[in-house]
RNA sequence: GGCAGGAUAGCUCAGUUGGUUAGAGCGCAGGACUCAUAAGCCUGAGGUCCCGAGUUCAAAUCUCGGUCCUGCUACCA
């Protein structure tokens, strides 16, 4: 009953993107639907914060650690609030109490924790080891940050994941542990049936001071992925709080393909370790890419930043875009023109133009005055199972098919001839039909587009029209947006 | 190299266990209407279903071979 939905917690290493959107729009949908239907909800993001490259960028500016990290979560704060995000809780890993939480869970993993010394080749931009083969590969520099491999021996504390494979595994086949969409979970299947190897979990403190301290040993910080994963825990208050107890295991998490190894293996290993309850499901989106499927990036000059886009358009129509046109299960490209196409023939045209003439015909020809408004009769079995699939855009393709409906209704019937002929109660049923196809309608966009839903609702609610100003989606002009 | 997925209309994609004339949305062209945001509705054009062979009464669908693309993963000197 109780549903606790998450999102990744973006690294504040750089400034937030499109896919950070993407994925706080995603998760916002499933929190909105599950409190639609009465549920007890959870719904948490937040900023990772630790690790070498903030401290490192720190120094640059000449600010502390804390100070770029308070400013770069401030910054997706915003980006979710101006997305109109229904977070209950924003955790950075900076937090007390996710510091203090997070000293309890190594304590708590301590038997499947070891001290281990690594010799290997370094890359302090990527904070990771690489193998000998990929180091000579890339000639012995690291190709993302342009710096030769370092080679260094160094003492660090191992958690023993090679323990948990199989069960995880086991898990993710029986469904109990559930990675949607399936290519997601045949991949890390893969990767897990090769068996899993213990991982570092630590860094020492002279190399990396921006940490979280490993328990009772002053030289040695915990990794930041290991500490980032447990923010799933702490911020309901794990071990002690009744958050914890009611809402853990999470009910869906949605990440981003680039990190399913550490949600599908190295997570569920600690969990495990802990005797916890694995999430019902792991939902992994795919990325955005700019415009023909061009992967953004700085020196194409194509990236497009969320806020530009919130500069523009509100809200609901950026939550629309990417809710039906980025594909669910896969990669999605944003365009400015495909964007105002959405915008004009979806969402002006289609679902702002029924409401309009709806609401127009009864203003018109029974003074705004509704009458008796017929319960919802639409089929959204299908609608719903997509939902549940966390399939978005096929669930917004259903809401449409029902919207395309009620045109064509209106279409046939002719509410218009109807009133010229004087029939009126023929024409108050029919123009009560469609405000109740409306209503549902409104319904089922209420956990993608919840203003536009509830201004929707808002007009037919009262037994009169209750007009509200301007329109819904004015219609844009071809040269109104250029950047 | 291994594993997985993909190639269908100008674009994005759907095609369930093989079964008439291969579909949708967008875009494009035409039409009738007038409640509405010049929106909506109707009609139409547009396809060698990547290539080749095979199985079958029948293949977009199944088998084999090939080409190209994507993802994951491994490795050689």
């Amino acid at each position: 009953m109780n549903y606790f939905v998450t999102t990744s917690i973006p690294y504040v290493n750089g400034e937030p993107h499109i896919g950070h959107a993407l994925e706080f729009i995603q998760a916002d949908v499933l929190a909105r639907y599950a409190r639609q239907q009465g549920k007890p909800v959870l719904f948490s993001i937040g900023t990772d914060e630790h690790g070498g490259k903030i401290e490192e960028k720190a120094t640059e500016l000449g600010i502390t650690p804390l100070d770029l990290a308070s400013q770069m979560s401030g910054k997706f704060k915003l980006i979710a609030e101006q997305l109109n995000i229904s977070n209950d809780r924003f955790i950075r890993t900076t937090d007390k109490g996710h510091e203090q939480r997070a000293a309890l869970i190594w304590e708590a993993l301590k038997k499947d924790i070891y001290k281990s010394s690594y010799e290997g080749l370094y890359c302090t931009g990527c904070e990771a080891f690489v193998t000998e083969a990929t180091a000579k590969e890339n000639n012995n520099v690291c190709p993302n940050h342009n710096k030769p491999y370092e080679k260094i021996k160094e003492e660090n504390y191992f958690f023993k994941l090679s323990s948990y494979g199989a069960k995880i595994q086991k898990a993710i086949e029986d469904g109990s542990f559930k990675i949607v969409p399936a290519s997601r979970k045949h991949e890390i299947l893969n990767v897990i049936k090769d068996g899993l190897e213990d991982i570092s979990i630590s860094r020492p403190k002279e190399k990396i001071g921006w940490g979280i301290p490993v328990p009772e040993d002053k030289k040695q910080v915990m990794y930041v992925w290991f500490e980032a994963l447990m923010n799933y825990i702490t911020v309901l208050g794990y071990p002690e709080h009744e958050d914890f107890k009611k809402y853990w295991p999470a009910n869906v998490q949605v990440i981003g393909k680039d990190i399913l190894r550490f949600h599908a293996a190295i997570w569920p290993g600690m969990l495990l370790a802990l005797e916890l309850p694995l999430p019902k499901i792991l939902y992994v989106h795919g990325f955005v890419a700019g415009e023909g499927g061009v992967k953004m990036s700085k020196s194409l000059g194509n990236v497009v930043a969320p806020q530009e886009i919130l500069d523009q358009y509100t809200a609901d129509v950026v939550r629309y875009y990417f809710l039906r046109h980025i594909p669910s299960y896969g990669d999605g490209d944003f365009s400015w023109q495909k964007l105002r196409d959405t915008y004009n023939s979806e969402l002006a045209n289609e679902l702002g133009n029924v409401v309009q003439r709806t609401a127009v015909m009864i203003e018109k020809y029974q003074e705004g005055v509704i009458g008796v408004i017929p319960p919802a009769e639409h089929d959204v079995a299908e609608y719903e199972r997509a939902l549940e699939e966390c399939r978005f855009d096929k669930a917004l393709e259903e809401v449409w098919h029902q919207v395309r409906g009620l045109n064509k209704y209106i279409e046939d019937e002719k509410p218009w001839t109807i009133a010229k002929d004087g029939d009126s109660d023929h024409l108050r049923e029919v123009l009560a039909y469609q405000v109740s196809a409306i209503l549902q309608i409104a319904d089922m966009l209420l956990p993608f587009i919840p203003e536009t839903a509830e201004k929707i609702a808002s007009i037919f609610k009262e037994g009169l029209i209750q007009p509200i100003e301007g329109t819904l989606f004015p219609r844009m002009d071809a040269d109104s947006n250029t950047s």
